[in-house]
RNA sequence: GGCCUCAUCGUCUAACGGCUAGGACACCAGGUUUUCAUCCUGGCAAUCGGAGUUCGAUUCUCCGUGAGGUCACCA
């Protein structure tokens, strides 16, 4: 077989979400694997849709991920430019090969015309082939009118590599434009026409496109071409598991998950497994697992519904597998402000109690902010407890008190903590879940926390005996 | 309307035509000296319907049904 080369050709309309990204993982795992070549072109041949920032948005998701490219707009190679836009000489010559061998002509139709014939159509209940009113002679082409493909209308069988065997019959052929009447190709042609002159091996594309595989099937032919291989990829779904998921319908920006604290692999690995899996039971795989285990015959042919709990159980997953010191790189921007006179040394030893909490680092500031700060006093954490609402004021208080006189004598070493607590309870004759979660709201006045004696200990002692009398003034 | 694609627990999915349809997420219950989380144990939960082929169908065929796509000078 040839040489693997693969290409991500995204238009630059926006940002890409985790359909996008999947196909340019896929296309990239393809590449990776067989020692080939992953190329990433930018298809901006629709100037009204155009983005400006999308480019540079584009390149920022890719590397994020993980996903490098080897040529591509701001890289070059040996088949630049990567940008359709500066490849309109190279259409125009793949275009008059067409006209010279008699297989594109002027579309002599004003657009308001082709309207009409097709509003024609739709009132008949039948689908709408220009070809039905291709003209009898034509007139030069002069660039002021779309070029239109004449096909040539039959039937094909093709492979392709997740569909497997396809047929199509004539109907589904037309003359479609090739460039448009701004001097622009359409998707249609331009894709062709690079996708041959930079030798790419694989296309891999969404569903939507497969009912337009016959009429690049006619084009291919009348090009003289032999078509990559074809691979049309099952539709990521969005939440509501109906339709495709949408930038219209909320789809987040892959950025975003990063920005939000979700780590490449976690994304990558959970991509991968949106329509792909190894047959094995393994659930999380690491991206050179995926350079070597991936394959085409493997991914599903049914829409793969996007689900974020997933996600943060892989990424949850790999947080908790990450060592101190990764987490703690991983982690500094996301630190909450009250966090900013603190010194590494403490901010690790609070990172060790919430490492296993945490879903995401963006969730790092809520989870940790009463490591930092001393929170007010928030009498509902009391009168919602179920058992601490059944005492009175000065029953907690008393409590409250022999805690403080006790952990006023440790040396608040974490077993020291655990020892003082112990006794503590023997002391007052009270249930764990009664003095504990006094000592618990009294010193974080948070929901929920990491086991007590050692938030004790990360805390330390001024800080807690400052929030216990802060608690003791509150009743 | 024509053409195309798809169909297993709520979700992601596994199952040369052959064990009681398996795993994971989520959820529920119990356990690990309090909470949240982790971890462990257990539980709930699926082959869209109908024919056919076959000793045997989630798997193959046909017909329904449902969902999605497509029929642009968008990609």
């Amino acid at each position: 077989m040839t040489d693997v080369r693969t290409r991500f050709a995204p238009s630059p309309t926006g940002y890409l979400h985790v359909g996008g990204i999947r196909t340019a993982l896929f296309g990239w795992l393809l590449a990776r694997q067989a020692n080939g070549t992953f190329i990433l072109r930018l298809e901006d041949t629709d100037q009204q849709r155009e983005v400006k920032e999308a480019k540079d948005h584009i390149i920022r998701s890719l590397l994020a991920l993980g996903l490098d490219y080897d040529e591509g707009p701001d890289k070059g190679g040996p088949y630049a430019p990567y940008i359709q836009s500066e490849r309109l000489e190279i259409y125009k010559t793949w275009a008059n090969k067409l006209i010279a061998s008699g297989r594109a002509y002027a579309d002599p139709y004003t657009a308001e015309q082709v309207k009409t014939f097709r509003e024609e159509s739709a009132a008949n209940k039948l689908p709408f082939l220009y070809r039905n009113y291709r003209p009898d002679q034509t007139t030069p082409w002069d660039g002021s009118t779309p070029l239109r493909f004449k096909s040539d209308p039959k039937a094909y069988e093709w492979q392709d590599a997740v569909m497997g065997d396809m047929k199509s019959g004539p109907e589904t052929i037309d003359d479609f434009v090739l460039i448009k009447s701004d001097g622009f190709p359409t998707y249609n042609f331009a894709h062709i026409v690079d996708d041959s002159e930079m030798k790419i091996s694989h296309i891999l594309r969404g569903q939507e496109f497969l009912p337009s595989v016959p009429n690049y099937l006619n084009l291919y032919e009348a090009l003289g071409l032999q078509p990559p291989v074809l691979t049309t990829l099952p539709p990521v779904l969005g939440p509501d598991g109906k339709k495709k998921l949408s930038k219209r319908d909320g789809a987040r920006d892959v950025l975003d998950y990063i920005r939000s604290g979700y780590l490449a692999e976690a994304l990558i690995s959970f991509i991968a497994t949106l329509g792909w899996n190894d047959g094995s039971q393994q659930e999380i795989f690491t991206k050179s697992e995926l350079i070597q285990k991936f394959s085409l015959d493997r991914v599903g042919r049914s829409g793969a519904q996007f689900d974020e709990r997933r996600l943060n159980w892989i990424n949850g997953n790999l947080i908790r597998d990450m060592s101190l010191d990764e987490l703690y790189k991983a982690c500094l921007d996301y630190w909450p402000t009250e966090a900013d006179g603190y010194g590494e040394a403490y901010k690790r030893s609070v990172l060790t109690l919430v490492q296993e909490r945490l879903k995401y680092f963006g969730e790092l500031a809520e989870l940790s902010r009463f490591f930092f700060v001393d929170l007010p006093v928030n009498p509902d954490l009391i009168s919602h407890h179920k058992q601490l609402a059944k005492l009175t004021k000065p029953d907690l208080k008393d409590l409250l008190s022999q805690a403080r006189d006790a952990l006023q004598h440790s040396n608040f070493e974490t077993s020291d903590l655990t020892d003082c607590l112990n006794s503590l309870l023997a002391q007052t004759g009270q249930k764990p879940a009664v003095l504990f979660s006094l000592i618990r709201i009294a010193t974080t006045q948070s929901p929920a926390s990491p086991s007590l004696a050692e938030s004790l200990n990360v805390l330390g002692k001024e800080k807690v005996l400052k929030r216990i009398d802060q608690q003791l003034d509150c009743f």
